[in-house]
DNA sequence: TGTAATTTTTAGTCTAGTCTAAAAAAATAT
DNA sequence: ATATTTTTTTAGACTAGACTAAAAATTACA
């Protein structure tokens, strides 16, 4: 049985991977907001049981193993996420926190009853897809709004990282996950977006492009 | 905030003053099924907290303060079972273990939600009663003597249907309803109860003891 | 009531997971 | 290519919460 504190390091390993190609001490550290010679240790006990590949000074990388601890993690999230939404009725700015310690649970049935209970939805409530139970995870083609160019088009499916606040106003202006969004027009001097979503014309900022997720179909 | 350690010990606690009237160092260790040693360490850490009443050698007791919290996890509890129970059917001796890991979930919004999408049920899977969030439980649970152990304690209420010979048989021994009653000792061979009650020692048959009834506190 | 048995506490050790400070390695810049 | 800066690791310390072994207090009993 893996502690707590590995599974941490092990999700917050598969996250840094996905952004970033080279994962260093000090990123995970800065991740999960600890010092990096505590980083190096847990790396250490991490290397040793095989969860993941690690060289002095080189960086790290994930083993299957440990990348499917990681993802049974990361199913776990956001089957939860996805029942605080949809059961419990929080705002999906709401979740986070509670889901943090709720994919900890450990119980393999209790996932597999929750999922069918939850009628094993594919996307949580940010958009993100839901791992299966056998780690295997849809693999998006995720843009940031600020790469479309007029006239394309993408569906919303999250925001990035630290940007609850764009959560909020997003839900203020009625814009939901999973709304088809359009760009008519790119102004030139400040790079604002208008954009059409659900029959409206909306104005985004160049600073709302980007930090503002697409799935799109390229 | 508590650690996990300590809802542990507070919630030990109170089910050992339910059951028994003087709660030592060693049962807490036998219940939690840890060492004399380790209790003796976390009771001076709960007593600088003002959990418990704690004197050296002298046994212990929850404060009104370690009470509630006790109460609180006892109600996330029994929450949580029911949810298991009515919502992913789980049968009803298989959810205690995960009920053990739900209860230390953190967010008084998510017990307060769960509480409302189970239609604020009053009791749980086993017919335990459910704490409100003051900390206010019914304080109600029938047994029959026969499922005592040794130094546990009731309230005599009745007999069950069919026994009023039974009652007779009371009378003349000049029990009544409403008196106190404590297991001294069971035999082993036939079951025979050993008890207490207005500081005499009376001998129950197993017979007598599978129709009497008691309410107890745990 | 005095001794034996039991219970409880103390004292010291261990592990997991964090930290700080300093050393070592790698990367960057002059 | 050498010096400086940055990154990473090592070494040692700390805390929570468990443990063992031994001492002290309490309780039981002859």
């Amino acid at each position: 049985m893996n502690s707590q504190s590995e599974e941490d390091y092990l999700k917050a390993l598969y996250h840094l991977e996905m952004d970033f190609d080279s994962v260093s001490t000090n990123s995970i550290a800065d991740y999960l907001d600890m010092k990096p010679s505590s980083v190096t240790d847990m790396l250490k006990k991490l290397a040793e049981k095989k969860f993941i590949n690690y060289q002095k000074y080189k960086g790290t990388s994930l083993t299957k193993k440990g990348k499917l601890i990681a993802l049974t993690i990361i199913r776990k999230h956001r089957l939860w996420e996805t029942f605080l939404v949809e059961k419990l009725g929080f705002g999906w700015d709401q979740v986070h926190i509670i889901a943090e310690q709720l994919e900890h649970i450990k119980s393999e049935e209790l996932i597999e009853n929750l999922d069918n209970f939850l009628g094993n939805p594919k996307y949580d409530p940010h958009g993100d897809p839901i791992p299966n139970k056998d780690g295997e995870i849809e693999k998006m083609n995720q843009k940031l709004l600020v790469e479309l160019k007029a006239s394309q088009k993408g569906i919303i499916t999250g925001v990035k990282k630290g940007t609850a606040s764009l959560l909020n106003y997003l839900d203020k202006e009625k814009v939901k996950l999973g709304d088809s969004i359009k760009v008519i027009e790119i102004l030139e001097f400040d790079g604002t977006y208008i954009v059409e979503i659900n029959k409206r014309k909306l104005t985004f900022s160049e600073k709302i492009c980007q930090n503002l997720l697409l799935e799109t179909n390229d």
